[in-house]
RNA sequence: UGACCCAUGGUGUAAUGGUAACACUACUGAUUUUGGUUCAGUCAUUUAAGGUUCGAAUCCUUAUGGGUCAACCA
């Protein structure tokens, strides 16, 4: 293996701790709340942290940050659990960090014995008053002073129940006046009288996530904890906690949140579109979560490999959509089955053709040469593509038009000898002759023409529907917008065929099988098939370098 | 009116004091029984000004621009 590639920051910081022996295995986790569903963003933190235990002894760790049972259900948890392992990963241990509420309950007493923590009574509104702000200190609460005895004690009563909700706090002892708000005597522990998801109703506080994430990663002796940015003022108060309490020295360290255009990656945002029904669910296939990209037909593969392209640093950033689409598509290139559909049907009839029928041959995928073939029929008429006919075709029009010849994928080549048309002028059907010897694999005509086009057996096409997928926002970024982000919604990110007419190699498709449509896209079956009903996704086009030539005149 | 983070083609990421590169996009052309794929090629980059140095994208200073921080959210 020639390792030529460049390393990226956090590589680098790896490969020294691992060189000066500081470390001899690494350990990382991924740390969702379970408050939602997982996104791009979110796949892009997975293949960043398992992927670096891949590359380097040690091993990552699931951990759910679960510290506030307000907004965490166990349906996010198994969604997260299997859209990790879907993506291809598998973590050493499944944490949670309610498992410790016993040692941070323990942790939180030891701060009040060393007097750097106490318990205040001040509502949140007066602490915010007294918080100041980035450029004028605070004040301290009067309840500050507080004795140990008494702290430890009123901290007692908070566990045990005696007080109402947002009656009091616990805080770290640290400085009303420090440059840094997050050490402005954070709260650590809140009271909150609600079920929990996994502990019931064994407690009525919690910790707030500084007292809760960096002690987690201590506990599971966590050697590089990574997180995005805008955690970068937290890690003094990391620190800090960690030093006092005397416990394993984790080391957070921060890359930027990878951005998408076209999309949103917030949890707030998304699920608001799914609560007020812009899209279906959480894994409607225009979402970015992982289960919308999985429905809509994206391989774990593909996001993987754009999660590495992108790679990863400390710039703010706005990645193309197009790279995203350029991954699957090099992906399904290689592994779906071709085959041909039509959705917007015109009647061609080959005038010339006696037989009643014959099966043709055709290969899955001319990209896997053991990818095999199957067999379409053929018959007298068949069903093309409305718009693979022109009257009055522009130059370098290489499909069917009135004296012009075109070969029919995988068939034979024909020639439009006439054109059928409705009172109002509307083209209702085009009448062809074929040329018997042109036969594919078989061809002695020596004729070769410029066009193939893909088509279906008028007798024995299956109906089927087909969902074709647009960006979900008209706006490259609709945060960045005037307004709510939801007037940018792209009117047009669905479309629905309801009837198009596809070959009937199609009829026995599975969930797992991904599909190009010839000339067309890439698709796979959704869910919502039901028996005698198909339903097909769009994952993405084939690129287009004809409506590209069309558009540009 | 503070602190912290960041700044390389249209986009993303490299170059670790020594020829600014790779991928995507865009554009040419060739091949092609998918106007797909593949192949060949073209356009295009160091925010600015000073300084250090034989030599600076890289180190220093200042400026400019963008981002983050005042939830009993994570």
């Amino acid at each position: 293996m020639s390792e030529e590639r460049s390393l990226n920051f956090l590589e680098e910081i790896i490969e020294e701790d691992l060189k000066s022996g500081r470390y001899t295995r690494i350990i990382t986790r991924f740390p969702p709340e379970p408050n939602g569903y997982l996104h791009i963003g979110h796949a892009s933190s997975i293949c960043l942290n398992f992927g670096l235990t891949q590359k380097y002894p040690g091993y990552t760790n699931l951990r759910f940050d679960d510290t506030n049972p307000v907004t965490e259900e166990t349906e996010y948890v198994e969604s997260i659990k299997e859209d990790v392992k879907w993506l291809g990963f598998t973590w050493e241990n499944e944490r949670y960090a309610s498992d410790y509420f016993d040692n941070l309950y323990a942790f939180a007493l030891k701060l009040i014995d060393k007097n750097l923590a106490y318990v205040d009574d001040i509502t949140a509104d007066e602490m915010a008053a007294m918080k100041g702000t980035p450029t004028e200190p605070g004040k301290n609460s009067p309840y500050r002073d507080r004795s140990v005895e008494e702290n430890r004690a009123l901290f007692i009563r908070m566990k045990n129940g005696e007080f109402p909700d947002g009656s009091r706090t616990l805080r770290a002892k640290i400085d009303m006046a420090h440059i840094n708000m997050l050490m402005r005597d954070p709260i650590l522990y809140r009271i909150k009288h609600a079920h929990h998801h996994r502990t019931g109703d064994k407690w009525c506080i919690y910790p707030m996530y500084d007292f809760a994430h960096g002690q987690s990663d201590s506990i599971e002796e966590i050697t590089h904890s990574i997180c995005t940015m805008e955690f970068i003022p937290h890690r003094e108060l990391y620190d800090w906690l960690i030093e006092k309490l005397e416990i394993y020295p984790s080391h957070q360290y921060e890359f930027a949140r990878r951005n998408i255009n076209y999309t949103v990656t917030s949890k707030r945002k998304l699920l608001q579109l799914v609560t007020e029904k812009h899209v279906t669910g959480w894994d409607d296939p225009r979402m970015p979560t992982v289960s919308g990209l999985r429905r809509r037909g994206y391989t774990p593969h593909s996001i993987r490999e754009f999660c590495d392209r992108i790679g990863v640093a400390k710039r703010e950033n706005m990645v193309d959509v197009g790279l995203l689409e350029f991954c699957v598509r090099e992906h399904l290139n290689k592994i779906a089955l071709r085959r041909m559909v039509v959705f917007d049907p015109l009647k061609l009839v080959i005038t010339n053709y006696t037989q009643e029928e014959e099966m043709l041959l055709s290969e899955n995928n001319p990209e896997d040469e053991n990818g095999g073939v199957r067999d379409i029929p053929f018959s007298r008429e068949i069903y093309i593509e409305r718009d693979d006919f022109m009257e009055n075709p522009p130059k370098k029009y290489f499909r069917l038009a009135p004296g012009q010849m075109v070969r029919l994928k995988s068939a034979y080549i024909i020639k439009c000898e006439e054109v059928i048309k409705d009172q109002e002028g509307q083209v209702t059907e085009v009448r062809c002759t074929y040329i018997p010897e042109s036969r594919s694999g078989a061809d002695t005509s020596g004729i070769s023409v410029k066009g193939t086009l893909h088509w279906v057996s008028v007798k024995h096409a299956i109906r089927s529907e087909i969902r074709l997928y647009d960006r979900l926002f008209r706006v490259e970024d609709p945060t960045d917008e005037a307004g709510d982000f939801k007037e940018y919604l792209n009117p047009d990110s669905l479309q629905v065929l309801p009837e198009v007419y596809a070959e009937p190699a199609l009829a026995t498709a599975t969930l797992e099988e991904r599909f190009q449509f010839i000339r067309k896209g890439y698709f796979v079956l959704d869910r919502d098939t039901q028996s005698g009903k198909l339903v097909f996704n769009r994952t993405v086009g084939l690129k287009d370098a004809w409506a590209k030539e069309v558009k540009k005149g």
